[in-house]
DNA sequence: CCCAAATATTCGCTTGTCGATATATATCAA
DNA sequence: TTGATATATATCGACAAGCGAATATTTGGG
């Protein structure tokens, strides 16, 4: 990642990735369709969204199956993890995000149990 | 400020804006000529990106005379002053903001002694 | 091989952003 | 009032981002 910081906070100003990271960041791996569930939009954009964050270095995916699961990548740079726990720590309980995580909590036949950071 | 995260992400997206932002942490108070004279751009360019952080409530501005000075608001939620200060310590010395401090500590002509944070 | 499920990609379109240029406003001094 | 300086705003065209819908790809099972 030799992303520079107005790149990496011009991923982080779209509300989908940044759902999505927060979501990664609470959870630590999840598939497509928890996201999208967890989300409650399209398939299709959720999975835009998630490829330009793997494209900038953010999340690293793993194929099981019919899954792809994404995490955070672990080795990011000391000033990014920051940032996302930053992040995470003054709005994981707030609006839209706690949402997110409930909905990912109601959600039926997930594919695997929840794994946590 | 009850910008949304990724509200303030977006802002940050821009390296015009986080160059002022990042030279405004670490100086203080500047107007717009020593922005601009640092940053190495047009006067409008830089005008308009401050007027945009003006109105997501980031920094405020004061006029001295012809000179419109801007600084950070020092009131900001808590999480944003962690991520500037994040990004700067991670960044102060990197290109392109070690840079734009060089070259504002050189400027002539500063209608006002720097006054640091 | 064929189908179904999960995910990825492409297309067309709309919208917004950015930068450059030109112009307007504000302040001060003469 | 005129002029000079500093800053702000308006406008324009180019370009990128974003979205919905349709389609393609991958995998596993029968």
């Amino acid at each position: 990642m030799d992303t520079k910081p107005h790149q990496l906070f011009a991923a982080l100003g779209n509300e989908t990735r940044l759902r999505c990271l927060m979501l990664l960041a609470a959870q630590g791996e999840l598939c497509v369709c928890e996201l999208t569930h967890a989300i409650g939009t399209a398939q299709p954009h959720i999975s835009r969204h998630l490829a330009q964050l793997r494209e900038l270095g953010l999340v690293l995916d793993r194929r099981e199956g019919l899954w792809i699961y994404y995490r955070i990548r672990p080795d990011l740079p000391s000033w990014v993890s920051s940032i996302l726990r930053e992040t995470q720590n003054g709005f994981g309980e707030a609006h839209p995000f706690a949402e997110d995580a409930h909905r990912l909590a109601m959600m039926p036949n997930r594919p695997s149990a929840p794994r946590c950071a």
